[in-house]
DNA sequence: CCGCAATGGACTCGTGCTGATCCCTTGACG
DNA sequence: CGTCAAGGGATCAGCACGAGTCCATTGCGG
């Protein structure tokens, strides 16, 4: 490193905090079809897709993902062989998300790591999706928005423990798209991806569904009832929990 | 299209609202060259590499963005012939950014656009950034964290016109860094970047900047003093103030 | 004055990905 | 029962890009 020892000279200018790690990332993910495998997957698990729902045929599909036909069947295949999808010829044909997913498929990396980001995707969540149900809370939602939240919110009460993960990420979702922000959408929806392969590491049990359900029920409220500080205390004390959870379980 | 007379089957399961447009949202951004010069520039206009100051060497950042070292030549390249940078070869040579960037570069595409996605710019900043202060408001900061945040707050203040949006920006982004989560930091950067370009479209006037200056040592101010909810509404007030000019500007 | 170290600059090769084109399968409809 | 539309599946040429390698330039230290 620069560490130890920088040599002597030319008045280094940056300190160098965490700003130009920020704009000196990535420019891509990596592998293409890896990431588009990321998406498919970030698909099923946010419930954007439902189990038993058609995935948009490859032809239209592909060219909104940036990606070739040959990519995204190459991802699809994989997806398929690992039991998540099903694809069907002819028309009226298409690829179709299997109502059961895999019991064991938990192809997740190493388990039981320590995941060092884990108070950065907190706060990082904290932040988008209080925000967002403050946002939604303050607008004026049209009628279809109302319904939407609370169809949601109604599939997700009460649901087993086998749905909850995923109806809970679509109502999640639905807070961040009523707020009227496609790139908030989109950012709640990542972190939200990123929250779920940690929960994955952690037991769901019945009492957190109850206690969440009365929470998501509370912040549904306040944002039609037009209580934007109601909004926000309510989600963020929701996410409290599961913060709470995670750092006892992942230490 | 699939518009008119959607045959007739098959149960269409989602209405599809903004969740899969987040979701099945392209996976590159395009052109690797593009986006790396994409990133240079962010890098420029946010201050994370202060004019007179030099980028990390090639063989050093090239890895870090995940390009080739031919591409991000290439990239380096096109910002020399635009006139930003400048290359000494060499021991202790570099990249430098020049001091002062070429004065007619407007080199954005065309003006005078109507900016369809400028509320969800601004509402999405809003969640961000109020966000971030109150993050940083709630932490306890080291001693380098506060002498950051001061240290910018002071370059800020009273600077001229020419500056003004560079140094604002990096004291900005520097509020999102010391809220402790690099993911929050990158998103700032992020949507700073958008809210710049939409800023060169209009005129800065002393007073904004007047203004604006108070605006930011009240929120410093409620940062250091460890007021999270002082921090939150003053960086709303402030940005209700850029965002009122920009959507008088830009109809 | 010489050599080394650190930087930008140029070249080549391998390949993952795109874009295009074709084929195969299925169901509806006349 | 034939045809057509809408979907998945396959193949191939071309190229953009990454990885590796070497050259060119500069300044410092001995």
């Amino acid at each position: 490193m620069k560490s130890s020892a920088a040599p002597p000279p030319a008045g280094d200018e940056l300190p160098v905090r965490g700003a130009d790690q920020a704009v000196f990332r990535p420019i891509r993910g990596g592998n293409a079809f890896e990431e588009t495998v990321e998406r498919l997957l970030q698909a099923l698990r946010l419930g954007v897709v439902a189990p038993g729902g058609r995935l948009p045929p490859g032809r239209e599909l592909a060219p909104r993902l940036g990606v070739s036909r040959a990519t995204l069947r190459e991802a699809v295949a994989t997806l398929q062989s690992a039991g998540y999808l099903e694809s069907r010829r002819g028309r009226y044909g298409g690829t179709f998300v299997v109502a059961a997913p895999p019991a064991g498929a938990r192809p997740g990396p190493a388990r039981s790591r320590p995941p060092a980001d884990l108070e950065d995707v907190l706060q990082f969540r904290l932040v988008l999706e209080a925000g967002a149900a403050e946002a939604a809370a303050a607008r004026s939602l049209t009628r279809a928005d109302r319904e939407h939240l609370t169809g949601l919110l109604a599939g997700c009460t009460g649901a087993g423990p086998a749905d909850y993960r995923r109806l809970d990420s679509r109502l999640h979702l639905a807070v961040a798209e009523v707020a009227g922000s496609p790139s908030l959408t989109t950012a709640v929806a990542d972190v939200r991806t990123r929250v779920n392969e940690l929960l994955d590491a952690i037991p769901l049990l019945p009492p957190n569904i109850e206690h969440s359900d009365r929470q998501h029920a509370a912040v549904v409220t306040a944002i039609l009832a037009g209580d934007p500080e109601g909004a926000r205390s309510g989600m963020a004390e929701h996410l409290a929990g599961t913060a709470a959870l995670l750092r006892g379980f992942l230490t």
